[in-house]
DNA sequence: GCTACAGTACTCGGATAACCGCTGTCCGAGTCCAACGGG
DNA sequence: CCCGTTGGACTCGGACAGCGGTTATCCGAGTACTGTAGC
């Protein structure tokens, strides 16, 4: 079990693009730029979060991201859904319904319990995962980073944010 | 995210080597015959199994593999860290210290906070994991299942269990 | 008839190729600004 | 001086290679049975 190496940069970015101000955008160059990361491949995970609502896209000089709605209203389980997609880590192969002993498909109506219990797991996940907004990482950030990151930060912002759209 | 195809097998497989009686082993190529998988590739996982002291291997013409421990003491989690291996999910890559607005590695002793937040859902999933038992997915299996499967499984396990090593 | 031995067949164990998805990258479509020329 | 037009530059969007990891497989090491030969 492994998550995409993109799920940290999108998070990242999110957080970022969250403190902006309201209608403005920040180009993918700089998001990449602050975070050190490629520019393309940033480019790529950025392109999936506007396609699940989760970011808007401007196009044009002015153009850039900005978060599609607030940070209070956007949690994690979003973003990694976005960007690992919507099916569960486990997916049953029925192996049950294999081998010499398997009967007619109409025999397994019930679910297979294997199944049920790694669902239940990974709706734990999911749950836990919904409890954190991204307003709750960016207050969690404000309040133990050091404060010339934090300096830091809204400087980046102030330079690179866009104008209204 | 998504989780090697080989947890279910190697699920299914410590629950049908469960239902054998005290000491028996089973050979792979039984396992793999039962669940209509193919042999070689069956092996790799009871090996890892093996490797992680959830099943004990006994060599010879009578040889097979077999719980380590009782059916009560084996958890899903067990089986999936097994497979998967025991590293989280998420693998903070520490972005926040990449980039022009980077400090020294001394400002960051404090744990990045989204780190922190998937480390907790990865906890809440392995702790819903943890709870389900090799024994409780074979009760549910007796409660629910199609008689017939139950009793093929039984009469598979008589025909192929090996003696006492 | 009993025992020791060698051969054999069966098991697991580790090392080795093939396929798939994520990683990383590029160029094209669309859009806004700015400069320029005309009125 | 003001306005329309045109050119340019900047943005995102989709399509294209490269690589690591899981998948799938094979042959070698070890062990217990079995048949045989000797006592």
């Amino acid at each position: 079990m492994k998550l995409s190496e993109g799920v940290e940069a999108a998070i990242h970015c999110a957080t970022l693009l969250a403190q902006l101000e309201e209608g403005r955008t920040m180009p993918a160059s700089a998001l990449a730029e602050y975070h050190g990361l490629s520019p393309s491949y940033l480019l790529k995970h950025l392109k999936t979060l506007a396609a699940a609502g989760i970011l808007e896209s401007v196009s044009g000089p002015h153009g850039g991201y900005r978060l599609a709605r607030s940070a209070e209203a956007v949690t994690l389980l979003d973003v990694v859904l976005a960007i690992e997609g919507p099916k569960p880590a486990f997916r049953c192969a029925e192996i049950r319904q294999r081998g010499p002993g398997a009967l007619e498909p109409q025999a397994y109506a019930q679910p297979c319990g294997i199944n049920i219990a790694m669902l239940r797991a990974e709706q734990a996940y999911r749950a836990e995962l919904r409890k954190t907004r991204l307003s709750d990482v960016i207050s969690n950030y404000e309040a133990t980073a050091d404060p010339r990151s934090i300096a830091f930060g809204c400087a980046f912002v102030d330079r690179n944010q866009r104008p209204q759209g």
